[in-house]
DNA sequence: CTGAAAGCGCTTACAG
DNA sequence: CTGAAAGCGCTTACAG
């Protein structure tokens, strides 16, 4: 637990010396650097960071907030963002907060005291005033997965556009009654999913059929129970639309136990494009989202933004989005 | 950003007034609390975390070492270690290291310097040298997952008596030619799992064939093209035990691309038990492990060392695994 | 180029 | 019960 007076005091110099030789900024006699640097290798001199932090006001510590690092989305959006936090010298915090608002402006007020240079938020809403305000106080924020309105900088994909390219998609290969398994349409992501699936529909003039329309919005739902349910009213869609993967995977045993193969009698595509999607039975047709690269530009953007770049208005990334064709869709000679 | 002193001014006490009335470790007159708490709220004041940090020498912070936070087992381990963490105030930190020994140990030399009070690691392989250093340096540690040696507390399961049981599963349900999935057997917990494979045939008396001994132990490895391969040298078992869902993902996959089915021509049992292996197709039969338990226990024990609980000695936590019986498996009557 | 001093925001012995 | 002082380990204007 060597100090700075340790490494001063081996060295011949004073601690300032010390601390200009370290932080390369000033100009330091090039053999009186050299000693220092001995001594710090002889010490094994580490700097504390909190004194560091506490004059510096800044600690290089960012936090990454996410609804639950159990969805398997969230694990490569957190690996992007500690891969480049760390190699520029940042560490990252992770916090979950299950969607409660309360508990996670908790968390932002315990971590804001300067705990922290900066946050990202996977768990924006239209409700998250607390990340507005963190906003307006100056404070370096970045939205990732889901944005809010244009006043946060966010990395996103264009969930509109990628749905209603995957619908699309079933359409030109001959499926005309297209159920739609939706998540939690308070979020504008699963609204923008919807509304890609509802004009699909109308440029190729399907009627929506409500019937079709699904919901698997709670946590844990992946739209098991609701595609059986449809199945057992008789209501048979040639293919399937599930918004993220879990729940095409829900829908897919669904079909299956129901009797139904896939695709043969019923199509599935999903949204994500998680690593095992490629190995279900039948691999996943699916929207593959970008997520390591996501979180990665997130972090290089908060990373920006706490180094006092000032961009003259919040700015919103667009990362692609691709359709992956496995073999889940059938294509129907209808 | 009101500091202690604004609040002592507020309040019209001395900062060491207002440091002992948040406190509540000293006697403070009754009164005079109720107006330093009363100005606390008034400033909407909260303490720098850095300036108690430095002060006390404690940062109720932990760093939380993974191998990679995408492989599907870590994040309900995260999970865990942060919902005991929040609750008992502390914060994580979450590092992953993709099994590179160097990375860790600079992960691990910046965190120490007072930043993080201890480690939870789930990377402890028999090289771990880093791991038992920070120990004897009195540094509080704990490993969950994998464990080395008997030194180090840890939270495990008893990977060779799972695994045991499992094949043993396999076995009474008429299974002679088991075919094994391992992982990287440079992880005690591979070699365990194969040990209890080994064993439960050996107490069967069945020889192990070679043939049927499958190797999975690269990063993204899950086992599909040993398996394949196996099948394509017209090597036919069956039964495969894979040892993670994963790569049991990877087998069922390769066994169905052959053109056999699961379970009716080959049963294949897995290990892990993740959130989507109960709707595979078929539902994978499978070893149960308690990951969120293991994270949050894992927290527990670590925080009582930091509170300076000292132990006898080093104390491995084994938590129960079991096997959970789905449909992968076949009831063979021979 | 370098040292002594002040200060970041706290806590805690030391007096009273 | 309470205040003034010292100190945690750094950094950085201020002198020289």
């Amino acid at each position: 637990m060597a100090t700075i007076k340790d490494v001063a005091r081996r060295a011949g110099v004073s601690p300032s010396t010390v601390s200009r030789a370290l932080s390369g900024r000033v100009p330091v006699d090039k053999e009186t650097k050299e000693r220092v640097m001995e001594a710090v290798r002889a010490l094994n001199y580490k700097p504390n960071v909190l004194a560091k932090g506490l004059k510096e006001g800044k600690t290089n510590t960012i936090g990454l907030i996410v609804p639950n690092i159990c969805n398997p989305v969230f694990p490569a959006v957190a690996r992007g963002v500690e891969d480049v936090a760390r190699e520029r010298g940042f560490t990252v915090i992770l916090c979950n907060t299950d969607e409660n608002i309360e508990a996670e402006k908790d968390y932002v007020e315990k971590l804001q005291k300067r705990w922290v240079d900066g946050f990202i938020f996977a768990t924006a809403r239209e409700e998250s005033h607390h990340i507005l305000e963190l906003k307006e106080k100056g404070f370096p924020v970045v939205l990732v997965v889901r944005h809010m309105a244009e006043v946060v900088d966010a990395v996103v994909i264009d969930n509109y556009k990628s749905s209603l390219e995957a619908v699309r998609y079933l359409i030109s290969t001959g499926h005309r009654r297209i159920c739609i398994v939706n998540g939690d349409t308070s979020l504008t992501l699963y609204r923008e999913r919807f509304e890609g699936y509802r004009h699909a529909l109308e440029a190729a003039g399907l009627g929506m059929e409500p019937d079709l329309v699904l919901d698997a919005a709670g946590r844990d739902d992946n739209g098991y129970g609701a595609v059986m349910a449809m199945l057992k009213k008789g209501v048979l869609p040639d293919a399937v639309f599930a918004t993220s993967d879990p729940k095409a995977i829900g829908a897919i045993r669904a079909i299956k136990d129901y009797g139904l193969r896939v695709p043969e009698d019923v199509s599935v595509v999903g949204f994500d494009d998680l690593d095992i999607s490629a190995f279900l039975d039948p691999p996943l047709t699916t929207v593959s989202q970008p997520l390591y690269e996501m979180g990665a530009r997130a972090a290089q953007r908060l990373i920006s933004l706490i180094n006092g770049e000032k961009p003259d208005k919040p700015q919103m990334e667009l990362v692609q989005a691709k359709l992956v064709i496995r073999k889940s869709v059938k294509v129907r000679g209808y």
